[in-house]
DNA sequence: CGGCTTCAGTGATCGCCGTCACTGTCCGTC
DNA sequence: GACGGACAGTGACGGCGATCACTGAAGCCG
């Protein structure tokens, strides 16, 4: 069973997998040389800690953890994206983010309860880090420049996250999905994406992405073409994001 | 003019007032014992940054700063409130937060371009601190224990933006309404806001909180004597608010 | 090939809530 | 006391978007 893209009507139906322990050499070396969070370490602490430090893979839409768990870990990515998300008691999704490797998640309240109120679900196959949270807090109390990397991850999360929530109270849905568009576009072309997964992303129906649409595609501003759409005129786009203020 | 709880149509309206240096001694030596983010240093570095850190009041009412400054600043609120929100082109409000003294606002990205897309207000008369983004990467560099306080505090602004967002996305206007007067009560009292504010902090209109509280009174669950709230229920509130689950 | 499953498109309906417009009340101030 | 401004309460209306209920279309696989 695959939870991307799909509801989840139950918590019981949430397939938990345990994380695989990895062969960790191989991987451990190249988080030596990787990892965003660690850049920059000296050699030789970088050496102890990636000795210290569990590593592990999941696959493609395995839960990595869900509300509740009381583990106070935190999750180094390596490679691969994970999801962020909540689910409403009626089965709604809401995406909160979809981070890329180099960055952190899991619980970082420092001091107080360790506690998520959020699904982490990997998108790809990935590899993530586990560190506990008094690993992680010695490893920024020895080396501050991890802090301060730690400090913009955060910030930059904080800010996105604030958008979002600026985006749900001003912003209808049509402009929500030009504006989704056009952050997930890859060069003209958004690949890959349900209906559904774009309404979790922005807080909406599927049949209203749908309905948003076509009305795109009937404007000529995007084509569709099986699972892919193409932005056929992005400056237009832009116009229907709202972009003629701020 | 003051800005606090009112609309603020347009840009050019702002009352941008300069800070005002505050006669620095006594307030230095609060800043040394009080403040959360500093608490901790030996007592040398205290006073070394004491020295260097210009402090400045301002008035209830009064902004901070506005979005597109480009000043790379970090305020430490050392006494009072400042609310954090953002505007719509059509004047609508959504405050993003309230902070207390001990926490830090304004652009904290330490990589990366400084720019807020917010607004800072002064809810009461305050006492900031202000640092440039040099500075106090510096001091972090410095000593680790801010950069760790300083995570504690952004994951928990994290957290709580998350929770507004899930809210925005799920919980219908009554709800909101509900949970609002329970986070702002104050032994069975939420004093002093008046309806706009309110519906300002959970992205809705005026009437409509208007509404959700007359609902509320008729329900025998709250009281409303001239602008403060009595929660005469906070059980039932409780169940308003939708704790049934989670 | 013929089923099954997943996704997309679409119509119909309905209700929440935003908006407009007004009235009423409580202030402070001249 | 009279005026003005800010705030609260309320009715009417309308529209966005959620929901329900299908019909198609496109794989996937036995």
């Amino acid at each position: 069973m695959k939870l991307l893209g799909g509801r989840v009507p139950r918590r019981s139906r949430l397939n938990r997998v345990a994380l695989t322990r990895s062969d960790g050499e191989r991987l451990r070396a190249r988080l030596l040389s990787e990892n965003d969070l660690f850049r920059g370490l000296p050699d030789d602490d970088m050496a102890a800690l990636a000795e210290k430090l569990p590593m592990a893979t999941c696959q493609r839409g395995q839960l990595i953890y869900a509300p509740g768990e009381t583990g106070e870990v935190l999750f180094i990515l390596k490679s691969g994206s994970v999801r962020l998300y909540r689910l409403a008691v009626d089965g709604r999704k809401l995406v909160l983010a979809t981070l890329g490797p180099g960055t952190v998640f899991g619980e970082m309240s420092v001091l107080g309860q360790s506690m998520t109120d959020s699904f982490a679900e990997a998108v790809d196959e990935c590899v993530v880090c586990l560190m506990s949270r008094v690993d992680i807090e010695q490893v920024m109390l020895e080396h501050p420049t991890v802090a301060v990397r730690m400090v913009g991850l955060l910030s930059s999360r904080l800010h996105e996250a604030e958008n979002k929530l600026e985006q749900m109270a001003f912003t209808p849905v049509p402009e929500r999905v030009a504006r989704l568009l056009l952050t997930l576009a890859q060069g003209n072309e958004v690949p890959g994406y349900s209906h559904q997964e774009l309404a979790d992303m922005i807080g909406t129906s599927r049949e209203t992405v749908s309905r948003a649409l076509v009305e795109l595609k009937i404007a000529g501003i995007i084509g569709i073409d099986r699972r892919c759409i193409q932005l056929l005129d992005p400056a237009a786009l832009q116009t229907q994001a709202g972009e003629i203020y701020e």
